[in-house]
DNA sequence: AACTATTTATAAAT
DNA sequence: TATTTATAAATAGTT
């Protein structure tokens, strides 16, 4: 079907798959619904795609449930302890993750640090002033736009000001600084 | 396909029904195994006719217990018991704080902060900064014990002291900056 | 999202 | 039951 023989094999384009993948989708749903009554087969589909969301198509003559029930026995696998096993494991991984997420939050924060070497303490130094750069940028950014809209309310646009002149002053400081370090004028 | 336009319901006659159900059973099956390589997609296809033989699909990317897990959690029907939902909770519950630590550890690297406030990131701003010293005085409290106890073999020593000349050059002039802002001599 | 040229699936015939 | 064939259906690429 379609304008071209296609070869079985993945779809590199993201969109392109996405797109094959919905209509397809369709298809597979459509095909699932007339065998089942067509021909008065009990069918289960479970389809999931790249987003995450599950489709699914269940003949109505029957449950998922009765299926499986079916399947378990027809192979001989019991899938309720497998199950079981499969979502211990997950929760483990997950958790190790979370774990070391915690670490490295703490870690930025100037938590927990005490068993850091130097060499792991300079690597945080350069992270912290990775971000510390970026947000400054974005900070000033903002700052320029709102001024320039002149958005907000006299009041608070006041309010704001005097916590930005505090914080600015600090900032050209450094600018100021770093340039006499590097034996320019300040 | 085929000879006529079909009719969507039971085929009465019950041997063109096995017929049909056999035909149509490859062709299934095979629409699954294409839109799962072709899409890389999760697919899970379970089939039984009359006869009551099973026949199935699931994607070699996947296996049956994965399928049915995402399944479960997706449309919150439960399969099989009690304990199956309190791990599926666990697992959700986990994973939403794995999202929400992701989400500050990439501000606090200064990664998607074009959709923060003013007020946000001055407080991101802040936390940087607190992290950033309390790092760099632990820097420097190692850097000293360092010194002190003589431990580093020589060779390692001045290639360490190289990079740390740098960096403290840099620090010493921020921190005497700061002074110069608090009205104190430099 | 709709169109269309082509391939693919399949119902009926053999 | 397997193969062939006429036709409907699905769909990849296009707009």
């Amino acid at each position: 079907m379609g304008r071209g023989k296609f070869e079985l094999k993945r779809i590199e384009n993201s969109s392109n798959r996405q797109v094959t993948y919905s209509k397809r989708k369709n298809g597979i749903l459509k095909k699932a619904k007339e065998i089942s009554i067509l021909c008065d087969s009990q069918v289960s589909l479970i389809l999931s795609g790249e987003s995450g969301k599950i489709h699914e198509y269940i003949s109505p003559s029957t449950t998922l449930i009765d299926v499986l029930d079916r399947y378990q026995r027809a192979t001989g696998k019991t899938l309720w302890n497998a199950e079981h096993e499969s979502l211990s494991n997950e929760i483990d991984r997950i958790k190790k993750e979370n774990e070391n997420m915690e670490i490295e939050l703490r870690y930025l924060k100037g938590e927990n640090i005490t068993s850091l070497n130097f060499k792991e303490l300079m690597a945080l130094e350069t992270a912290l002033e990775n971000g510390l750069t970026s947000v400054r940028d974005k900070k000033m950014e903002v700052y320029r736009m709102v001024k320039r809209n002149g958005e907000i309310l006299e009041e608070q646009n006041k309010e704001l000001d005097l916590l930005l002149q505090q914080h600015m002053a600090v900032e050209d400081g450094e600018t100021c600084m770093h340039q006499i370090i590097s034996n320019s004028v300040c």
